[in-house]
DNA sequence: CTGAAAGCGCTTACAG
DNA sequence: CTGAAAGCGCTTACAG
C-alpha cells in the first residue's frame, strides 16, 4: 500500500518555532495582524522543511477548492484548445486552477464526468456540452448543488445558465452572402445535428443570406452530418454521382469543408471557379491546405477569457439571486482562395 | 461571500436511518461486513437526499486523492492531445480523475504548475517537459516528496524517474533513409533544440542515415529552430535566397515542414520532384495538404496509455525501491506524395 | 454486523 | 500580535 507520505506540516513548523499552529496558518497566509518578523521567521522555517501547503485540507476547510472545472466535448479542436487556454489565463490570474476534462461527445461520459468534477469540490464548472447529448439533468444537478455553471459555445437553451457564444448567424449569414456575391448560385449547406444551437443558427444564416437576396433555396441544398472530414467527403461525393448541379458550399465545420474539398478535387472539379467553398471555425489548416479556406473565426481565446471572467463574478456573487446572461461575441469571416473568383458574378 | 453549500453529508443520511456515520461510511463504500438491508437503505436514502460523496474529506483522511495530473506543453498539438486521451482511457478505468494543465513551454510556467498539482495532492504526475526548460529541479522536487513521477516523449536524462518515448533515432533513420532511397543526394535537416532528447535523437538518426549509406554530410545541412511552422519557411526560404542547393528535407515536426513546403511552392519548386520532405508526428492536417506530408506516426495513443499503466503501477509499489524503467516505442513511417518519386534514383 | 472515537491538515471566530 | 479550541466531512483501527 501507499506509504505515508512524511510531509511537513503547518504543525512541524510550530513545534520547530516555538509558536502555535494558528500562527504559523496565519503568516504563511500573509494575515495582517502577524509581525514581520514571525512572518518572516515561518517563512524561512517553511523552506527550510521544504513545506508544502496542503490544499485539500485548506480547501475542505475554508468550503471552496479553488479548482475551476471545465468540460470541452474534445480538446483535440484548436478552437476548444484556444478557448480552454483563455479560460487558463484568466482563471491563473485568479488563482484558480483549471482541471480539463473531456467528454468525447458522449451523454454518458458527459455525466460521469459531472459527478467526477462536483465530488472533487470544485468551484465552478464551465462546459460546451457534446454532440451526443440531448438529456441535460447532469447540468440541472450543479446547478441544484448551487454551483456555478458557465457555457460556451454549444449551449442548452432550456438550462438557467449563463453563457456565451459568438453570433454563429450572423457568420453564416456572412459566409453564405460572400458565396454569393462570388457568383454562386446554388450553394449546398453541410449542416450539423439540429439540436445543437451553433448548426441551428449556422443553419439559419445560411438560410437568411438566400431569402434576403432573393435566391431560391431548396431543402435537398441541406445536408446534414456528422461533420467530420470524411462525412464531408462521402456527402459531396454522392451529390456529385448523383449529378445534383451545384456551384457553391457553406460548411458548418472546417473538417467536413476539407472532406467536401477533397471530394472536389478527386474529381477534377475547380476551387474555386466550379465549386467556391467555405468553413467554419479557422482551424490552423485552413491556411495550410490550398486553396486556403475561407472561413469563420470564432475568437476563441477571447471566448475563453469572457467565460472565466463570467465564472469570477458568478463565484463572487454566489447566494445573491443570480440573472444568467448571455454575452454574443461577433465573428469574423476570413476569405481565402477557396471563395475567392477572379470574376465574381 | 460564498454562500454555504447546504449539501447532505454522511451525518444527515445517518440521522435520518438511525444508524453511525460509521456504517454510513461502510455502506457506501460497500464494504464487505455490511448487510445487504443496510446498504440498500443507505444507497436508498442518499439517493433520496440527492447525497454527492465529498472527496476532498475523504482523500484528506486517506492520503490520497484520485488524482491524477497531466503536464503537457500544450494541448493544441494532436499529438499531445492522443497522449493526453491515452492517459485518461487508462486513469479513468482504475479509477483516477485527470488534471491537465499546460506549461506552453515555459519554464516558469511549468514549474508554477508543478507547484499547484503537489499542493492539490495529486496521486502522481505525468510529464512531457518543455522547450524552455532548462533546470529540472522543480521535477526533482515532485521526486523527493515521494509522488510517483512518469515521464514520457520529452524527457530530461538526468531525473531518475521512469519514461515512455518512442524510438525518435529509428523514426529519423528511417525518414531519412527512405528519402535517401528516393534519389536525395543532399538532404537539409530542420532540427529543434539539442537540449531536448527527442530532438538530439532524430537529429542523430538523420546522420547515421547518412554514414550508412555513405552520403556526405556537411553541418550546414542542419538547420537548428524552434520547428513552428514561419521558422520551416523562413529557414528554407534563406537556404534558396543563398542559392543553396538541395533536394530534400526532413524536419523534426510537421508544422516546420508544412511551412518548408509553403516556401517551395512559393517559388514553384516541385514536392517531391525537386525536393522531397518527410516531417515528424503525423499530425492530422499532413493528410490534408497537397502534397501528403511523409511523417512519422508515434502512436500517441498507445504512448499515453502505456504512460498510464506505468504511474499505476509505481503508484502500487510506493515505498518499494523502485528502479526506473524506460518504455520505447516504436515508430512507423508513413510515406505520403511529398516524398514518393516516380523515378528513384 | 455496527458503534464510539480519533484524526487527516488546515482555518478561524473568540479571547486576551 | 498570538493562542486555545472547534470543526470542515470523511475513514478506519479498535471494540464488541
Amino acid at each position: 500500500m501507499a506509504q505515508r507520505k512524511n510531509s511537513p506540516t503547518i504543525h512541524d513548523i510550530a513545534k520547530a518555532l516555538d509558536v502555535t499552529p494558528s500562527t504559523v496558518s496565519r503568516a504563511l497566509n500573509n494575515h495582517p495582524r502577524i509581525s514581520q518578523t514571525t512572518k518572516e521567521a515561518v517563512w524561512r522555517m517553511a523552506s527550510t522543511l521544504n513545506y508544502q501547503h496542503n490544499h485539500l485540507a485548506a480547501a475542505l476547510r475554508r468550503g471552496r477548492s479553488s479548482l475551476l472545472g471545465v468540460m470541452v466535448p474534445t480538446i483535440n479542436r484548436s478552437f476548444f484548445s484556444s478557448v480552454v487556454r483563455g479560460i487558463e489565463e484568466v482563471a491563473n490570474e485568479a488563482g484558480y486552477a483549471v482541471m480539463v476534462c473531456q467528454s468525447h461527445e458522449m451523454q454518458e461520459q458527459e455525466a460521469a464526468n459531472v459527478q467526477v468534477l462536483l465530488r472533487t469540490q470544485v468551484d465552478g464548472i464551465i462546459v460546451s456540452v457534446g454532440k451526443g447529448t440531448s438529456d441535460f439533468s447532469h447540468f440541472q444537478q450543479i446547478i441544484d448543488r448551487n454551483t456555478p455553471l458557465v457555457l460556451f459555445d454549444r449551449v442548452p437553451e432550456s438550462l438557467p445558465a449563463s453563457a456565451v457564444v459568438i453570433d454563429d448567424y450572423r457568420g453564416a449569414y456572412q459566409a453564405t452572402r460572400h458565396l454569393i456575391e462570388q457568383g454562386c448560385r446554388r450553394v449546398i449547406h453541410l449542416a450539423g445535428p439540429a439540436h445543437l444551437n451553433i448548426y441551428r443558427d449556422r443553419q439559419r444564416g445560411f438560410e437568411d443570406a438566400h431569402r434576403l437576396h432573393g435566391l431560391p433555396l431548396e431543402t435537398s441544398q441541406i445536408l446534414p452530418g456528422s461533420l467530420q472530414q470524411d462525412a464531408g467527403h462521402d456527402s459531396i461525393t454522392a451529390l456529385l454521382e448523383a449529378g445534383e448541379p451545384f456551384d457553391g458550399i457553406f460548411s458548418a465545420s472546417d473538417y467536413a469543408a476539407v472532406g467536401a474539398m477533397q471530394a472536389l478535387k478527386a474529381r477534377g472539379i475547380a476551387i474555386p471557379e466550379a465549386v467556391a467553398i467555405a468553413g467554419f471555425s479557422n482551424e490552423p489548416f485552413t491556411s495550410m491546405i490550398e486553396p486556403g479556406l475561407t472561413t469563420v473565426e470564432q475568437h476563441s481565446r477571447q471566448m475563453g477569457q469572457t467565460t472565466a471572467r463570467i465564472f469570477l463574478e458568478q463565484f463572487d456573487h454566489q447566494g445573491d439571486p443570480y440573472v444568467p446572461r448571455r454575452t454574443v461575441l461577433t465573428p469574423e469571416l476570413i476569405v481565402r482562395g477557396s471563395s475567392l473568383r477572379q470574376n465574381p458574378r
